[in-house]
DNA sequence: CTCTCGTGCTACAGTTTTTGTAGCACGACG
DNA sequence: CGTCGTGCTACAAAAACTGTAGCACGAGAG
């Protein structure tokens, strides 16, 4: 599959490799941000991580796990996988979107 | 192409319609955060916003712009593209991930 | 009116990404 | 040895995305 994006690289849409874009990038990936958010209360299994996304299907999700992991955003040790220091961070940010999403909702359409 | 996710109905890896589930599957799909990035400093038409995101194809372009709509995130008038006043509060939120790039970016390997 | 220009957007075929199911190889335990 | 749960791969089918071409429309010029 395809390559994955890092800072100083190019990335879609960009050749300047740009941070933001990169990361818009790899976040832009399905399934990217999921895996992210589903580690934010311990660290789980890969079969734990499958699960907690909805069954998604081993095959994307050891793609984007591996994508996440040479970014420094997860980490693997023998207890499974967990979010780096980066990436409770980056957790902190999707934290705005939640917050940003329960209002969203309650718009009156 | 696929259904616009929408809060309170099922989403990817979802059927309960949790509102950041379904805000994740919608800007998890190419070039959705991309898009409303660009928009940033001000509307832009089509081919504006095509040439902003480095020559993204029309077709995907529009049905991302499409989505957008529907989700109460871009408008469209005669001036072209732009952000509602929940796509400006969602592009704040963005605006945390360009901050988190930049540092990420610096990060010593 | 006609010619040109730029616009939003669609058609369509080709490619890449994602999905879903099956199952392998390994280590721990009994 | 047999069984269990693990991380992960294989592979074919489906869905998403890409790239190019070009249509239909409205505004402005002649």
């Amino acid at each position: 599959m395809a390559r994955t994006p890092k800072p100083g690289t190019p990335a879609r849409g960009t050749t300047t490799g740009r941070p933001i874009m990169v990361l818009l990038d790899l976040l832009g990936r399905r399934w990217a941000m999921r895996v992210i958010w589903e580690l934010h209360k311990k660290p789980l299994t890969f079969r734990e991580l499958q699960a907690a996304c909805g069954g998604i299907s081993p095959t994307i999700l050891n793609t984007r796990v591996a994508e996440l992991r040479e970014a420094d955003i997860v980490a693997q040790d023998g207890a499974g996988y967990s979010l780096t220091a980066e990436g409770q961070r980056l957790l902190k940010e999707l934290l705005g979107l939640h917050e940003w999403a329960e209002r969203w909702a309650k718009r009156k359409t």
